[in-house]
DNA sequence: ATCCCGAGGG
DNA sequence: CCCTCTGGAT
């Protein structure tokens, strides 16, 4: 199934913008039961604001809550960003550690939003099990486990560490596109054939594929044909 | 109604 | 192991 999924998503990556790990860290506290689109139209203004970890540490909460506001949860997330500031200027001279062990030290920072960081921040190995990992691993049957940690450990003991990062963006970049939660497009699905859920949604391609478009239906369509 | 790349607190 | 936090899209 890894085989197939890496034919299908070549290029899967972060979906959020971002050009410093700082940026990056926020974007992803912000994601937080939130659109990638929706955090992508909010930290532009954001960030053009709030620069460095002191600028976050010193916000006006008010203020700062304005600029978050869409991302939704805005009140525990301004909190985090303003503890978040300073915390990083108090243990770290006002970066973005690259540990795993500092990263989930770090006010409002858990083991997913830190993988993601390690992965796509500094290039090094990271599982981010999101809803989306946990959902498709699971119905892959690769592990029942529940709890995210015990599903990030299973499944890291089935790759190599090389594979954790670009394993986790293309498993989550195919929920968001296909393996949805409640409907999976399973006639738009190139992993249909090994997949122990198959015929959950439904397994007609273009009924399946309503919102995939372009050359990546294009490529999904060249996929399913021959399976 | 249900979902979106969760984390912290009780 | 619960619960809460939040707005916007579908």
């Amino acid at each position: 199934m890894k085989r197939c999924l890496d034919e299908a998503y070549p290029n899967a990556e972060c979906e959020l913008d971002f050009s410093t790990p700082l940026e990056l860290l926020v974007a992803v506290i912000l994601s937080a039961q939130c659109t990638d689109v929706r955090v992508n139209r909010t930290t532009p203004a954001l960030f053009a604001r709030y620069r460095t970890a002191a600028d976050y540490a010193g916000a006006d909460r008010t203020e700062l809550e304005e600029y978050i506001r869409p991302t939704g949860f805005y009140r525990n997330k301004a909190t985090s960003l303003l503890k978040l500031g300073a915390a990083l200027l108090e243990r770290h001279d006002g970066e973005v550690p690259d540990t795993l062990d500092d990263l989930v030290k770090l006010p409002g920072v858990g083991r997913k939003t830190a993988n993601v960081i390690l992965g796509e921040a500094f290039g090094l190995p990271g599982i981010t099990v999101d809803t989306h990992f946990g959902r498709l691993v699971r119905r892959w049957g690769w592990t029942a486990e529940q709890d995210p940690v015990k599903v990030e450990f299973a499944v890291g003991e089935l790759f190599p560490r090389k594979d954790w990062t670009m394993l986790s963006q293309r498993v989550i970049w195919h929920g968001r596109r296909i393996c949805h939660a409640r409907k999976p497009a399973c006639g738009a699905c190139p992993l249909a054939r090994d997949c122990p859920a198959f015929g959950e949604g439904p397994t007609d391609f273009d009924e399946a594929a309503e919102l995939v478009k372009g050359d990546e239906r294009d490529h999904l369509l060249a996929m399913v044909s021959q399976r």
